[in-house]
DNA sequence: AATGAATGAGTCTTCATTCAT
DNA sequence: AATGAATGAAGACTCATTCAT
């Protein structure tokens, strides 16, 4: 065993539990954005969720605002990531591809109290903060570029003469309205009907689908 | 000037002053809300924006939070009058009526950054703090209950079966969902861009306008 | 009506009408005492007692601070002048003045609430204010002296030998001690226990009165 | 100094370090109360004369009131206990008892300008403050029953008839009411004066003592 | 004479961060 | 690695006082 290895190892084996304690602050920091909201998060609440000590969250952030930017991206991938798998396992046809982006995006992992909040907090920080602002202007576009290829490929198959830009737009928007309707208000916004307004959308402007 | 006008005067200067002096203080607190965001708003920095000294806000309000939920119910209610004005003002046709609240909906008063920071803030905050949950919930009622009775009546007009609940959900929503996003990203969602596409949504779904 | 006349006649008006005022302000000022205990008056809390705004409080006396001084001032007054005028009322013999003190002592308008309440603060702040201390040393300096003659008089007519000063100091602590304990917790120090208290102890070292 | 010691002291370290903190700042406020008066104290003050920071009474108590009430509770438990202990060392005859009573209630370390200053002030505002007021009155309690206990021993011993409960009444008023008065003016209420008043009534009521 | 608008100092409390252990 | 003791800045709020009317 040479000295060498006995670093590498222990250093691998570091690492592992620093992967492991930030993503459990990072989860933690998640969980606690949706139970205060984003302004009355604090450090002691966080570590609390997390079970660890207020001082431990230097020791693997640089601080407080970090932290919550590394949630925050968590959030934003794991949204851009479900939809992206949700759109690639719905078969060829882009209509379907659209339709399952839909369900994806009213489902678990993706919908629910805890990363909504979290990215309604991103929606409202993200004109203040300029790495907010990256995360939330970079998945937005990645998004909406997927779904203006699969509309415009749509055009392109049906025949129409379609604008996928604005579509796309429009479709990115009333799916984040829809969040934070439901967030705030989720007697008015229900779940289904939140689905159900998206898959009319795509229907009322690329046609119905075939059911 | 006669006695008796400086004392009429000064009697109703009491009031007008305090009422002058709220008002002061609320729209400090709007212009503050935008400039720093709901979160980082401090009694310091709304006095500091109307120019008076901190402790006078103990004089108008109970307090803080009290004059932010004054802030957020006067920029809800020029929302509701605004939109509901222009629909009055816009002619007997329901459509007519509808395109006229989007065109009110992306125009001033209503949609600047001051008045949609404010909304967005309203929205974020709604499930953490009763208060400004019924703001948003009766605002939200009231306006899709008149968009709805304009879908319904452009339904028998034209003779056709309209989902009207269903399209004043999406109509809100992608409202709701332009302005966060405009706000968030003002280089992806443009003004125009989003009343475009809310233009476009009443089109594709009532049918276009004639122009 | 010569000039001086009305002036004078002004004056003596405005002069009564500010006696009155501060009247009422003290009053209100002993009242919100023992309300809300001395610590916790405010120049807030006295002026709506008083029934007056609270920058009037300046157009009578100095400040806060100069009308609580005023205030006790005319409590310790109110109590020297009522246990004298007992003891002048009370006819001839000295143990029979003694025991009208103590009546007096624990009988409207010296026991009450109000007056004991501001006592105490009087005799709780009397070390930290030279004002105060001036007020309470002057008025148990007199109010023992007149304690010392009455027992030197009843030690001659007696023909004992009495400690005057002790009997005096205890008398007069014992009855401190029973205004603080009455009002500290009336449950267990009750007026009539206090009342007999202060009877039994100048039994038990005059004699036992003739009744 | 082996490691098993180091973490070993490091470990109870933890919790009394703890309890240092506490002690001291409960001290710290003792001696501020002594020096300001109750009604201005201020976490200031108080953290000035620990020598500590402003924000660690929050790590010690859950604010500025709970501090001042274990700082009340820790002298008045002292008193208790004092008296108590000095009572159990007198020998067996309760009027010696009661005479070693007095005296501990007239050395230190429970008469002092700090300890007496804290009792004055739980005497003035137990009527206001629920925590207080149980403090103050079950500190008496025990203490008058304790009293009454020897006084009626006393009374068998002798074979007198003795009102016990009137006496143990008068004799902590007595007290009460002597160390306010050397609190507020102690060049009138001497500490030996005082103590004398106490021995003095003892003797009037019980008879004297055998020196 | 009386009001109440306005100020600014002072208080308590919270909290992110640092650091010794 | 992890704790939690400690700090000090910053926040909201209270309040005595001043002053124009």
């Amino acid at each position: 065993m040479k000295k060498t290895d006995a670093s590498t190892r222990r250093q691998t084996g570091v690492t592992r539990i620093a992967e492991v304690r930030r993503k459990d602050l990072i989860d933690a920091a998640i969980a606690t954005i949706a139970d205060l909201g984003y302004g009355d998060v604090t450090v002691q609440t966080i570590c609390e969720t997390a079970g660890v000590s207020r001082g431990l969250i230097g020791h693997y952030f640089s601080g407080k605002d970090e932290l919550l930017l590394e949630a925050v991206r968590q959030v934003a991938a794991e949204l851009g990531n479900t939809t992206r798998e949700a759109a690639q396992n719905a078969g060829l046809d882009p209509v379907a591809k659209l339709h399952a982006v839909v369900a994806a995006s009213f489902s678990l992992p993706v919908f629910s109290v805890e990363k909504v909040a979290v990215w309604t907090a991103l929606a409202s920080n993200a004109r203040l903060t300029p790495e907010l602002a990256k995360v939330y202007r970079d998945l937005w576009r990645d998004y909406r570029s997927r779904l203006i290829r699969l509309i415009e490929r749509e055009a392109v198959t049906s025949g129409r003469t379609l604008n996928a830009p604005g579509i796309a737009l429009t479709f990115t928007q009333l799916m984040e309205g829809l969040w934070v309707g439901w967030l705030a208000d989720p007697g008015a916004v229900t779940r289904d009907a939140a689905e159900a307004a998206c898959h009319d959308y795509l229907d009322a402007v690329l046609g119905p689908r075939d059911i």
